[in-house]
DNA sequence: TTTCCTTCTTGCACTGAGTGCAAACTTGCA
DNA sequence: TGCAAGTTTGCACTCAGTGCAAGAAGGAAA
């Protein structure tokens, strides 16, 4: 967790931020998303209204966090393994996401969120600023130079698009459970999806 | 534009929405986004404020409206051709979407929301939308049976975000101009991307 | 044309999102 | 201890978004 890392001053802030993310996931699981108040998030969190707006700008985003915050941390882990193709690091990184205290966060906030157009826009954007970040990484990878921006753009978003297909199947079967078989199951639908990007969609 | 299919109120609806559509994106470019509010579109359009509501929940959705329906001409399209390996019925669907009449309005609404987040995110559900309806098309195909959901989420996911990267770079380098020769360069990037996603992106 | 029904538009009133500002408070550092 | 920098809060304001009911306009009949 690096805690000793973080001064004071940090270490308010992100607890804040937690308290308001879990304010805001507990009035969606308890009411429905869009039957409370940015009032009832603030009091929820034990934070002023005008607080929650230093924070975010829209109940949908604080609601998402958690998907921006897996993804980060997928981005983290990729940028560890540069001497590598992209499809296999993608599928060493994806592999380890499968994991309990990464998922589960993010695993709430789509459960929630699931059907709910205005969040589901804020996970979109989460898998769009995640697909930019990859573009940036292809680019700072070792021979990556000869590469064309079509062919690095598409890739980084079919990675993206298995990644996050695999997801969505994997919450359709079962429902954010993170028991470890589950969790298998998720791993497999990661390692299958990726493999059917390489071989190009084949029957 | 099969106006006599159409009922007076039909025709009334849609040249509303038109002009409330224009209004919109004529704002955006005049004086960029976010900085008109919906009394200012209404007011452009000819309608009340009340009536702007009656269309679209917020200007947002109103800008991102021509992307909604460049894809969903797109998608009628796919569905014309339901004998065909989806690989290929995207290319030739794709090839043909390279055409001023359907590109322009979506490259306008493109091109004004370019950076905003707010108004990107609607872009992005509209190829979500477009994601979703392709799983069904596929699922409506013959043959189709014997394919999982995975398969066919993670094909779906990759045939559009290939279609969109290739709108990007796109945009990026020609910014949209509608000049013939620009548009002969977007069915290149379009073919190229498919045959990125046909190969396995194999270098 | 007149009549009646349905659909669309509008005005009004209201809740609540989102923001700028300045005062109060907390932390970091000397 | 005291000052500088960062954070929270309250206040006031604009404007997004919605329910409701009255009015305008289209459609189909006599």
């Amino acid at each position: 967790m690096t805690p000793e890392t973080l001064s004071r001053r940090e270490q308010n802030k992100a607890a804040t931020r937690e308290s308001i993310v879990a304010a805001a996931l507990g009035l969606a699981r308890e009411r429905g998303l869009g039957a409370f108040t940015v009032e009832d998030i603030a009091e929820s969190a034990g934070v002023s209204r005008r607080t929650f707006f230093n924070y975010f700008t829209s109940p949908e985003e604080a609601i998402a966090a958690p998907t921006f915050g897996f993804l980060d941390r997928a981005l983290e882990r990729l940028g560890d393994r540069p001497d590598e193709p992209l499809l296999d690091s993608a599928l060493t990184v994806i592999y380890g996401l499968a994991d309990n205290d990464l998922i589960a966060p993010m695993a709430e906030s789509f459960l929630v969120a699931h059907g709910h157009e205005p969040v589901a826009r804020f996970q979109l954007q989460a898998f769009e600023e995640c697909r930019e970040k990859i573009v940036a990484a292809i680019r700072g990878r070792g021979g990556a130079d000869s590469l064309d921006g079509l062919y690095v753009h598409a890739l980084a978003a079919c990675v993206i698009s298995c990644g996050k297909s695999a997801l969505e199947v994997w919450m359709a079967e079962r429902g954010g459970d993170l028991a470890p078989s589950s969790l298998a199951r998720l791993r497999e639908l990661l390692t299958a999806s990726i493999t059917h990007l390489k071989s190009g969609f084949a029957v």
